[in-house]
DNA sequence: CAAAATCCGAGTGAGTTAATCAAGAATTTG
DNA sequence: CAAATTCTTGATTAACTCACTCGGATTTTG
């Protein structure tokens, strides 16, 4: 049950891009800087959310990175699961990549007590990560400062 | 986000001694057989649900483990928890566990947009699991077969 | 005592995570 | 055009975690 870097700095990264939204682009190192993420790895997790159309970027001299879309219609869910995968926390009550789980004794669905206790927990987290956009991530943030 | 094999047996497990439960007392070999679990690894499952004060054991030949508890109090949070810790994706929303991310930049707890998020989805897997007992978990179980 | 069972710590191989590095391609400025 | 800057991409790596596995000690029964 766990949160990856990769995940948290993804949406690290996102805010800070989110809250320059419309005004300027950011680098690599701008955003590294602001959030205390290492640039290098950094790299690498902008990189699949450009390819997933969130975001885009120019190189060379005035190059950087800024939202494609808007910050209300991007979800922490989304998110998760471009840099992470699936939400389920076991492949069988995914809905988005179900997959059979090897070892299970329960040919039937219905009748397996891991599915019906992991079930509601993959739909309670995935129905408040789906409902959470940036735009509310970068509104708490805000308030603080 | 996910289940290790460890809880997962581990509820597996405890399923099998909450079938049996009053009847008689299980041994490794058995509970292994019929869940399919490696039986070295189920062993150091049970160790610390042992330990944990959920089941007894006895050594020798007539040995083997059954349950302390009624399954109505053990819930499946509780169960988690004992072999892997903390419900919490990430360590800064655990209420168990809690720990200051090492690198947040965020000082004041509550304008962490991370935990904004998390904090909730904590909050909602934790109700799910700790309202979840080992009864409810067999009464699905016994439904089917 | 011998057989059968749990107890317990240590070890291991594969895979993942979190970076790091280096070479290359595009773009802008001078 | 050349140099500087920045993104692009793939390879590599060190540390860690996961899922087992093993060997030996302890306890109980017959």
């Amino acid at each position: 049950m766990k949160l990856s870097k990769k995940s948290e700095y993804g949406l690290r990264a996102l805010l800070e891009l989110t809250l320059a939204d419309g005004t300027t682009t950011l680098q690599r190192h701008q955003i590294a800087e602001r959030q205390r993420i290492p640039v290098e790895f950094l790299e690498q997790i902008l990189l699949p959310l450009k390819r997933a159309g969130l975001l885009s970027s120019r190189r060379g001299m005035k190059g950087g990175y800024a939202l494609i879309k808007r910050p209300e219609e991007i979800t922490v869910g989304q998110v998760i699961r471009i840099l992470d995968g699936p939400l389920a926390p076991i492949s069988c009550v995914s809905k988005t990549a179900y997959q059979k789980c090897p070892d299970c004794p329960y040919a039937n669905k219905a009748h397996c007590p891991v599915q019906q206790v992991m079930g509601p927990v993959r739909d309670a987290i995935a129905d408040i990560l789906d409902h959470h956009t940036l735009k509310d991530f970068a509104a708490g943030h805000r308030k603080g400062s």
